[in-house]
DNA sequence: GACGCCATGTAACATGTTACATGATTTA
DNA sequence: TAAATCATGTAACATGTTACATGGCGTC
């Protein structure tokens, strides 16, 4: 999965610059490129060069070079193609886990602190994702199936946040179990 | 998290090749680099020059170049300050919650398409997994804790595997009730 | 006037992937 | 004898991150 994907799903919900594009990317829960996301710039100029996109450019705005970009028929062709493919498993990128799985070479103290850290970081990070939720709710009135799939996302990572922190509470239950 | 406290982990464990380190990186359900993966090579140059391993050449044994690597004083050290320092949060990379965020773009039959080759998909890997966990549980007699980490790290994978399949029916249902 | 946000872009660097090159040993 | 596995490495390319450069607008 490519950020240049990303791009066309968001520009085909609506026409939007390369900066506002850089702000719903780095602002998504779902998506992870980094909140100095420079890569849109040059995702952009290479969607354009590919005819995916089309680009133009608003004077009297504020910023005088500041463009739309518009999804081309082509592109939407590309984004419809890419959302029907099967998708790849996801991935849990977790640092954690890969600390946990070396833990031995930890105290015990240490290992208590790792994974106290980690939980009061989950606990905001999930306080956090709900907030964003709740305000995703809110919005003016979508219709009701984009709504759905907004919603069950949300739910999706929500799901995922629990499963993590009831793991951590049957974790340490094992291991002072055997301790 | 990079490659190379991956790699010091595992030479921590015990001293092995390159080739071992990218069989074991590349099997392993937790750690997401590419099947083909290279980047150990460099990576084992990269930590020489640090001091963190040295590689002892192995004489009349098959390959004529074959090197084991150890973890030395320092790369331990390496390994336990990042052992110990406070995890990035996960990241979940899933290629389907992003095509089902812009789901709004495909045909209801395209949608049930996508949400039932994923779930096949995932239930596939989760037998897969469940299968090395299987494995790991057989595996000859390690130290109590050391088996606890491994057997806690795999089932915190399968409960995020399940969490997502529970999410399919839950999302079927709403889909469906809203149709 | 300083700060933060809007807005685009380049350059350098770090990381990750794919393809290629080489050649030994083991297994079918 | 063909294929798979062991074993190391280089080169080209793709992707992702950080820092820098520029400058307008709003607000405190």
């Amino acid at each position: 999965m490519s950020i240049h994907h990303v791009i066309l799903g968001l520009l085909h919900q609506c026409p939007q610059s390369g900066y506002d594009l850089k702000k719903a990317i780095s602002t998504s829960p779902f998506m992870h490129w980094s909140g100095n996301n420079n890569q849109v710039y040059t995702s952009l100029i290479h969607l354009s060069r590919e005819g995916f996109v089309s680009a133009s450019i608003i004077e009297g705005s504020g910023y005088p070079g500041k463009k739309i970009y518009t999804i081309t028929p082509a592109g939407l062709e590309e984004l419809k193609k890419w959302l029907s493919t099967t998708p790849a498993l996801f991935e849990m990128h977790n640092q954690f886990i890969i600390q946990f799985l070396f833990a031995e070479s930890l105290s015990t103290q240490q290992r208590y602190n790792l994974m106290d850290s980690y939980e009061e970081e989950l606990k905001q990070a999930l306080i956090t994702l709900q907030e964003l939720f709740r305000r995703e709710l809110n919005a003016p009135n979508e219709a009701l199936s984009k709504m759905a799939f907004r919603r069950l996302s949300f739910s999706n990572l929500i799901n995922h946040y629990q499963t993590e922190l009831n793991w951590i509470a049957q974790a340490r239950q094992e291991l002072d179990s055997i301790a």
